[in-house]
DNA sequence: CAGAATCCCCTCAGATACTG
DNA sequence: CAGTATCTGAGGGGATTCTG
C-alpha cells in the first residue's frame, strides 16, 4: 500500500458495515447521543456490532464519548467531531451521486430513494 | 436497508478491497487500459481478485471493457465511465479530507501522504 | 495475454448469553 | 443501561494451476 495510505486505510475503517451509517445517525437531533438511543434508531444492529463500530471510531477519532459514572445505571454518550462532520459533506455528495446515477436499481425505486436518508 | 439503499449499496462494493484503487488507476494516463498494464500498476493484486472487481465494476456500470478479438493474443480493455469519472471528485474529496485530517497517521508519514496518489 | 477454476484460510458479522 | 464473552457460519480474498 505504502503510497496509497491515506484513502486505503480511511475505506478500511468506513466499509465495516453499519459505519456510514452510525456516522449519519449521530449526525441527527440533539449533539449526544445515548447508546441504547442509538441502537433503537438502527433496527437490525447488534450491541456487538455497534459497539465495535464506535470504538472504532472513537479511534480514529471520528466520535467522541462522554460517560456520568455518578448515574445509576451509567450513562454513556456519544458524538461526532468536528473531523466526522466534515466527512458528512463528502457522504452527502456520496449519496447525490447514487441518487444521480444508480437511481433506477429494482430494489429501491425513485420515491423511496428521494425520501432515503441515505 | 430499505430506506437507506443508495448509499449502503454504493459503498457495497466501492468498500470492496482493490476496487477504489482500480477506478484510480484507470483514471491515469490514456484512456483504455489493457488487462495486463493495470494489474502491472498496482503490484500486490492477484488476477482473480483484478478481474472479479472489474467485472463487478461493469455491472455496476463504471467500467467499460472492450475486446478485439481478432488480435492473438486478444486484446482486452477497460476505462472509466462517465458516472465513474463524477466519482472521482468524491474520491479526491476524501483523499483530501484524510490528508487534511489524519496526515499523522503512524505508518504514513507526511511527506509520504502528500505525495501519495491516493 | 486474459482470464477461469480450485482450494483454503481467516476475518467479519450475527446470535446468544452473561455482567456491573 | 451499556456493554463484554463466546461460538458459529458465510464469504471475501490470496495462492496456485490451467486454458484458449
Amino acid at each position: 500500500m505504502d503510497h496509497q495510505c491515506t484513502v486505503y486505510k480511511t475505506m478500511d475503517y468506513l466499509s465495516r458495515k453499519w459505519a456510514i451509517l452510525i456516522i449519519h445517525e449521530l449526525s441527527k437531533g440533539e449533539e449526544w447521543k445515548r447508546f441504547s438511543e442509538i441502537k433503537a434508531s438502527m433496527k437490525d444492529v447488534t450491541a456487538k456490532v455497534l459497539s465495535e463500530r464506535l470504538k472504532e471510531l472513537e479511534e480514529e477519532g471520528l466520535v467522541e464519548n462522554r460517560v456520568d459514572a455518578t448515574c445509576i445505571p451509567v450513562k454513556s454518550e456519544y458524538r461526532l467531531t468536528p473531523m466526522a462532520l466534515e466527512l458528512l459533506d463528502i457522504i452527502h455528495s456520496l449519496k447525490m451521486w447514487a441518487l444521480k446515477w444508480k437511481i433506477d436499481n429494482p430494489e429501491c425505486g425513485m420515491q423511496n430513494c428521494r425520501l432515503c436518508t441515505l
